[in-house]
DNA sequence: ATTATTAATCGTAATATTGCAATATATAAA
DNA sequence: TTTATATATTGCAATATTACGATTAATAAT
């Protein structure tokens, strides 16, 4: 118990869920909101702008990371951060599909 | 510690993230698939399909109802669930616009 | 070489989520 | 009224997530 039985579900609900629990923090979405008004930034940045630990900021920043949805660079001492486009539209248009197949339903109770 | 800062966040980040959750499980992406494609369905139906305990559906349901996504009519003995577009048209538009606040940016490492 | 800076990792505590059996509730059918 | 059917709720166990202090690692500056 309390572990979600991923083996009854398809490919595709799985990596639904995947990409949906990486918008499922609010510090995660923080981190994205500021990484596409910045471009580009370092993990310090986030810590000063967000207000959580460092230790915290990177432990949200690898899992954006290992889904691909950012990519970091080694510079010096820090490592610059900034959104993978093709993975962010590669997942974008996933969801979209996703949101959008009720085009031909109606309301019904 | 474990607990969500939720207050250092804006409402937008956190709606955003909530939003996710919903599609954070892939049981529940299944009862949205099944959803649109039957258009209703009763908690039986789900947990025949899916193949997850009655009490498990009937809990990810109560999720999915909480924040607006279904509606549940009772009819006699059943409860006949469905997509409520409204809502689900006012969350697809808010993560759509997250999706695409990167129009203007670049790769950039 | 020593020190400073930056980020990752480890260890740990607290909270959240998932899943199910058992039970409760509520309506329909007999 | 009793029985059957369908769903919700409760209680519990197991796993996952969140957060942070402390430490480690790696480069830059002195």
């Amino acid at each position: 118990m309390g572990l979600t039985k991923s083996e009854i579900f398809t490919d595709a609900q799985n990596e639904i869920a995947m990409f949906a629990k990486a918008f499922a923090h609010p510090a995660r979405v923080a981190i994205l909101h500021h990484l596409f008004k910045a471009n580009t930034c370092i993990c310090g940045d986030l810590v000063e702008e967000i207000g959580l630990a460092q230790a915290t900021i990177s432990q949200h920043l690898k899992e954006l990371k290992t889904l691909g949805l950012i990519k970091g660079n080694i510079e010096g001492t820090s490592v610059c951060y900034c959104i993978d486009q093709t993975k962010w539209n590669e997942m974008s248009a996933l969801l979209n599909e996703f949101f959008n197949q009720n085009i031909n339903t109606n309301d019904c109770c």
